[in-house]
DNA sequence: CAGACTGTTTACAGATCTCTGAACACTCGA
DNA sequence: TCGAGTGTTCAGAGATCTGTAAACAGTCTG
């Protein structure tokens, strides 16, 4: 029992490591996947900072950034004075979906410079592409989550 | 003329600036808005250290960068000693498409992580819906690129 | 209301990252 | 083969980021 959680404790680690490299800060990133991972259901702060050995202000920081995206939540916890933590259910859908935003950021940037140079220029053809890839881009993802939403509650009858 | 060259050159750093706040590279980020955003076909490393006001070293590197990622490329310029760069071609879909080694990173981690805990635990729930999700996405991602690309093609005869 | 228990904020220290400037390497033409 | 013109690498300075520890604030219990 104690072995499979260190192989469970290794994997969370390693995701983090590789969130990390992408962008992501590292502590947020390890206090994701440690509640990715873990056999509760939910955690405390305090659990948190004895499993990854950093202080309550580092926890909270992380939290702080994490709870907006939707990836944690903070869990009820009737008779408890600390706060749970818990992985939202369909937290991937969420955040994936959140890459919205960041679609249409690039879709405007593009619209921006068209309105600047026009299309029937260097940089215009170049944005016109971007626009077009962009839009497209943000209409089908869209789409997509919802399909998989579907399929997966379809698979999973939560009644 | 000038006023549209100083718009764009402004609608540039303002989307380099949002990409640098989503974790890339911020002069890495520079570079390429200047290429996108740029009315010539192509610019030399000299031009890039003029307009972004940076020493040959920081163009290097970021070139070094954005190479590997396909979203930009050494352009053939017969007669130049100089180095021309240009921005890709259909570079949005590879840079899209290259986030599919992401999205397999995430499906491992989730096995990986079933493997050391089983699919009947807590844990192991979660990660269970992680590696369908992801499975999904990445098959139709790919396909949805290739959805584009072809309709592209087809509204711009390119013979 | 006092006191214990948590979570949050903040100044500071340590680590990390990134750019610059200069040295170095390479290529081409005379 | 030399020299000019470019690109690349690297040590070091400067800036940025991040975690800690401690002060602070809020909340529930007795």
């Amino acid at each position: 029992m104690d072995e499979k959680d260190v192989r469970l404790r290794e994997a969370a680690e390693k995701l983090a490591l590789t969130l990390a490299q992408g962008g992501m800060q590292k502590t947020t990133a390890r206090v994701m996947t440690a509640l990715l991972f873990s056999q509760d259901d939910t955690m405390t702060a305090s659990d948190l900072c004895e499993v990854l050995q950093i202080s309550s202000g580092a926890v909270s920081g992380a939290v702080k950034q994490l709870i907006p995206t939707g990836i944690i939540e903070r869990a009820p916890a009737p008779g408890s004075r600390r706060d749970h933590y818990r992985f939202r259910e369909h937290a991937w859908a969420t955040l994936m979906g959140s890459q919205n935003v960041l679609l249409a950021t690039m879709g405007d940037a593009a619209a921006e410079g068209i309105k600047a140079a026009g299309r029937e220029s260097t940089a215009g053809r170049r944005l016109d592409e971007m626009e077009d890839f962009y839009a497209f881009m943000q209409r089908e993802m869209a789409a997509l989550i919802d399909t998989w939403q579907e399929r997966y509650d379809a698979r999973h009858p939560s009644a």
